[in-house]
DNA sequence: CTAAAGTATATAGTTACTATATAGTCAAGG
DNA sequence: CCTTGACTATATAGTAACTATATACTTTAG
């Protein structure tokens, strides 16, 4: 902008203009970032048009991230150079803060997809229904491990989610064994899982189902689980079923959305087989 | 996530989960918003893994910029509907944020593009070209206004690149008359201006410009101006030019990225016509 | 000339942590 | 069984970037 020696802003008519407290650039001032071109005898801020230019390159700045602190230390050593390197960083920066704001719609999308789906669940109902290919990231085994072993296994779980965004929003489940279930120990998992409806190449621990399954719902604390998988057993009985390899838990309803225990809603599918 | 009556994390190991101090969980504890599912006698925290995903949608919450405040409000009234009410709310916002961010990546190309240009400027030139169309959104006429409609109409120029997002990351420039340029009057501008690659429709206060125009530019503060005027009015009549319409005034290099204003370097742009 | 509106400084409060000081607890090795 | 180091706890103060408030001075409109 141009730096016109006739025409000047108060603080406030600035503060106006930059759509910001006036307090603001009394602290701009303060902090050295920002000072009016005059000040007068009485004290009183006077900023010319020039530095409106300036203050919105530091509203880039701080919408880019960078701390007020940081954008100083830049013009402290301001250069064409320097501010052309400082673009080219922030840039990057952008972008990934971007492609992170697009997980996020991903993730607001999945939890919207599996809300609503939910709302329409009978959770009395116990089906038989064929379960088409799913991909699953697993954790390590942590069938009988000890509260050590589990509490590495979940870290690099959870690490892993992380470092390859391979959170999706999805509920992470566990996995019991047919043997486990059978011996009606229903808490002791043996992989954890999450789904992951866009698996990519080159990462293990990934474990595609696909077949017949029954599925149930438990509602209520998990120590109570025994008695719904009687009712899911029983089903099975009745349909000619029986028990397939693998069985997974994943909450429906958890503390996010109910705030008592006995309100909590728990999916279970297990691996079923038609006698012959 | 399943909560199993065994496994349990103490703060340590659940703050290395989550990725954040341990303080922060105790913070969240005091506050209310995320308490361990035991504490013992001694005052032990003590988390299950359900309480990851209660966290990590704290962590979601708090990433599409809700405050801890409302986190903990929606929390208070905390049920399938209100969770996919909010999850519609700020899918919303989160898309504006993203919008936002490709507006940002957007004047971040427009710096360095202008920037890298600016460094292979020499400033001693003065060229005669031809200019080709470009599109300028303009503010009203400010020529011999009071101090008073000068705020305003600058208030109501930046409210419209704000409002209709016109900001391109482009400088704002000034544009002199030839009346008042012949007179010696540089600094009384009759409109402020931003360039306008993509102009869009429906805008008022648009010009095209076009033509010939010789252009030089003036190094240090703009009340020296007058010196680099008379060195293009030379060159112009030298070269068998006439002075046109308007004259477009820009700062290529400002406190953005020069310490003194003698170093500060302004881009004048006059319309010129061949004399026949 | 007065009253309203604006300016200034100084200080305290806000949010979401983060660091520090002090003290109690637990687990492993001698 | 005892010590030592690694953990845990609480309480308090500090941080960034404002934001609000109290008090006092200045400008401007009528």
């Amino acid at each position: 902008m141009l730096n016109k020696n006739v025409k000047f802003f108060t603080t406030g008519e600035f503060a106006k203009i930059c759509k910001v407290n006036k307090q603001t650039l009394i602290y701009y001032d303060q902090i050295g970032l920002l000072s009016p071109a005059i000040k007068d005898g009485k004290g009183y801020r006077y900023y010319s048009l020039a530095q409106y230019d300036f203050f919105s390159v530091i509203e880039l700045l701080k919408a880019v991230g960078m701390s007020l602190k940081d954008i100083q230390q830049y013009m402290a050593e301001k250069s064409p150079e320097n501010f052309l390197e400082l673009m080219q960083q922030q840039k990057e920066i952008v972008a990934q803060k971007r492609r992170e704001l697009e997980i996020i719609e991903g993730i607001i999308d999945v939890k919207m997809k599996t809300t609503e789906e939910a709302l329409h669940l009978h959770f009395d109902d116990i089906t038989i229904e064929y379960f088409p290919e799913a991909t699953l990231y697993l954790s390590k085994n942590i069938e009988n491990s000890t509260e050590e072993q589990f509490v590495k296994a979940v870290a690099d779980f959870i690490e892993e989610l992380d470092r390859s965004q391979l959170d999706t929003g999805y509920p992470i489940g566990g996995i019991t064994t047919r043997e486990q279930v059978l011996a009606g120990n229903y808490d002791n998992y043996s992989y954890l899982y999450i789904e992951q409806p866009h698996p990519r190449e080159g990462h293990p621990y990934f474990k595609a189902i696909e077949g017949q399954v029954i599925i149930g719902y438990h509602i209520g604390p998990s120590k109570m689980l025994g008695e719904t998988y009687s009712r899911l057993f029983k089903v099975m009985h009745e349909q000619g079923y029986q028990l397939g390899q693998y069985v997974y838990e994943e909450y429906i309803y958890d503390a996010v959305m109910k705030d008592r225990e006995e309100e909590y809603v728990t999916k279970i599918m297990m691996e079923v087989q038609k006698i012959q």
